[in-house]
DNA sequence: ATTAGCACTCTCATGTCGAGAGTGCTAATC
DNA sequence: GATTAGCACTCTCGACATGAGAGTGCTAAT
């Protein structure tokens, strides 16, 4: 597609565009990069880049900078992202030591998920996402009601991936804790190890089925069951915004505001991850690539981490789209691997 | 201190500044505000003001802008904080239609609190921050734990407010559920009613005390009931933050991410908020009187909402020094009674 | 095919200038 | 004695010009 001296300038001037933010001239590629020939050469060779869509300029006489596309034939053909960690041992240390923290943090889900969106925009400086496992991907371990005050009850939720959910209902008060204990351990009985979602519609098929003549608990149980699983907004964990706001991409607040606000309503950024799920290996997302209108513009590197082989959640960095892509596949490949290789101890474990 | 003409004048700079944000003139005064005399006399007025340290000029030739001192004396002797809700309508009904809502909210309090940044912040536009209640004034109701897996216990914490936390415990493999069951049925008869702060220090006296005669049951249950309730950090509900990004006080980005840091390790703000709690009434900090560095040049608004005559929480709005006082005053005060109501209902229910 | 040379273009920092806004001071006025 | 009109002065800000610097495209030579 590109002979070999075209693709190196190509490379070379996304390299240090990524580096320096500043437009690459001809001259700066002959002296950085020894590629054998004068800049005049260069300058030919950018010119065809740029007829072929790979660069752009800025305006008529500044350097080159990479378009969209430069970037992706960059991250399909040029990265080198699997031996990013030799280059920098700094990093490659980083995501060691973490991993191996991540590992000991055990069944505490939540707790893992925190430190897994911090570390991944403290290392990289860009905005760390981390879905947790959707409804229809976690398993339901047992739920668990407590009384509380006349027409409370709160709802314990666990799964067998770790994750706590709890939820204050409430009910009319003819619930004794009793009654709630044997609705809990109907539930547990019944349903442990099948997903949330699949206890669902199980549930709601039952009562189809049987109406009339259904004993009242289960119907109590089935009425409170969806209430305690019902919640309100799937969630995910995202930091490092304020990290994010000192890259010089974004020395203008527009471009961090309409960011603060496409992560503050979620919506954008949950569909677009959603798109991303399922699919093995790290998906790279560039630029105007984006399918969300209020990401445009914004380059995701997204990986799914998995238990066993059934995709659970997602792992993502979200940063410009002059973004260190081999950097960021990197370390969302390591870190979603590491994921995975948890919840295969924990399953082994039990 | 200040003849009746000289405070109209500063009360007459404070409100048009903190409208316009731009520097106001003795013309731009006589034309807005009827004061009965010339951009001359005006002259004169802020000449004096400007000597006793009220006002400013950014540059020679600009108009006056408020100083600390004199955004002070307008908080303290000129602002109309109490009939705020006359003059603005809107406003005023807002609070109100959410101050019904809340009410609604009933027990879960995590919950509310949310509810109340939100609207803290959007009402505003500035920063909305509310402390829940400290573990010292925090009721216990009861604790429950459920057994996970081999060696992990989640620990359920519920409090008279409503407060609902919980934590994965890792305990040794030896715990059965009923073992759990009789440590969470002795606490919770012996301890309830109680503040978490108190049982702590009275579970630690006990150990002491009756050290080797003591039933292995109830060492147990003591250092159970210590992880559990060892919750890692103060956490504290924030919001508004990319509002406030929209001020054009904080136009230009490095504000902004001071201020962003200064949130996200929450030190600074959990410092200055504790000094503020416990006095009654509304609190105002402006500027540079901000006796912590992260925040010099911010202002905070802030009201301590209470349990019957328990102070419990803090509820505070955080803004620029140009904020709206008299707005911010008003609301912090309307919701921050309106929380300590809901508490009232709450205790007469039960 | 490559390269050296050169004219050309565009940005950016700097400097100058005039308009506009607001002040301080002084002298006149009530 | 307080107030006001008038005026010179100061400072900011945008518009405009200028020149240095960086980088290009093209052409002719290698």
């Amino acid at each position: 597609m590109l002979d070999e001296r075209s693709r190196q300038v190509l490379r070379a001037v996304v390299q240090s565009y990524i580096n320096k933010l500043e437009p690459v001239g001809s001259r700066f590629v002959t002296k950085e990069y020894a590629l054998g020939c004068s800049p005049a050469t260069i300058r030919n060779i950018m010119a065809d880049l740029e007829d072929l869509g790979f660069l752009s300029q800025p305006h008529t006489s500044a350097g080159r900078v990479p378009t969209d596309k430069g970037y992706r034939f960059y991250v399909n053909f040029l990265g080198d992202a699997g031996e990013y960690g030799e280059q920098d041992a700094e990093l490659k240390d980083c995501v060691c030591r973490f991993t191996r923290r991540l590992e000991g943090i055990g069944s505490d889900l939540n707790g893992m998920f925190v430190e897994v969106t911090n570390a991944l925009s403290s290392m990289s400086n860009y905005i760390g996402v981390v879905m947790p496992p959707r409804p229809e991907s976690t398993t339901f371990n047992r739920i668990d009601f407590i009384r509380y005050k006349a027409d409370k009850v709160v709802a314990v939720l666990l799964t067998d991936e770790g994750v706590i959910k709890n939820k204050m209902l409430s009910v009319d008060a003819a619930f004794t804790q009793e009654d709630l204990n044997r609705i809990a351990a109907y539930l547990n009985s019944e349903y442990s190890g099948r997903t949330i979602d699949e206890i669902k519609s199980m549930l709601i098929k039952k009562m189809r089925q049987e109406k009339a003549a259904w004993d009242k608990l289960i119907t109590r149980a089935i009425k409170i069951y969806e209430e305690a699983t019902s919640f309100a907004e799937e969630d995910f964990f995202v930091s490092g915004l304020y990290d994010v706001m000192g890259l010089p991409d974004f020395s203008d607040m527009s471009r961090i505001r309409e960011i603060s606000r496409a992560i503050k309503d979620k919506h954008a950024i949950l569909k677009l991850i959603e798109e991303l799920s399922g699919v093995s290996g790290v998906q790279v997302v560039i630029g105007n690539e984006n399918p969300v209108e209020e990401l445009k513009g914004l380059s995701v590197v997204a990986s799914t981490y998995k238990e066993g082989e059934r995709p659970m959640g997602v792992i993502a960095l979200i940063g410009p789209t002059r973004m260190d892509y081999s950097k960021a596949i990197y370390m969302v490949d390591a870190i979603s691997k590491c994921i995975s290789r948890t919840f295969e101890q924990r399953t082994e474990v039990v």
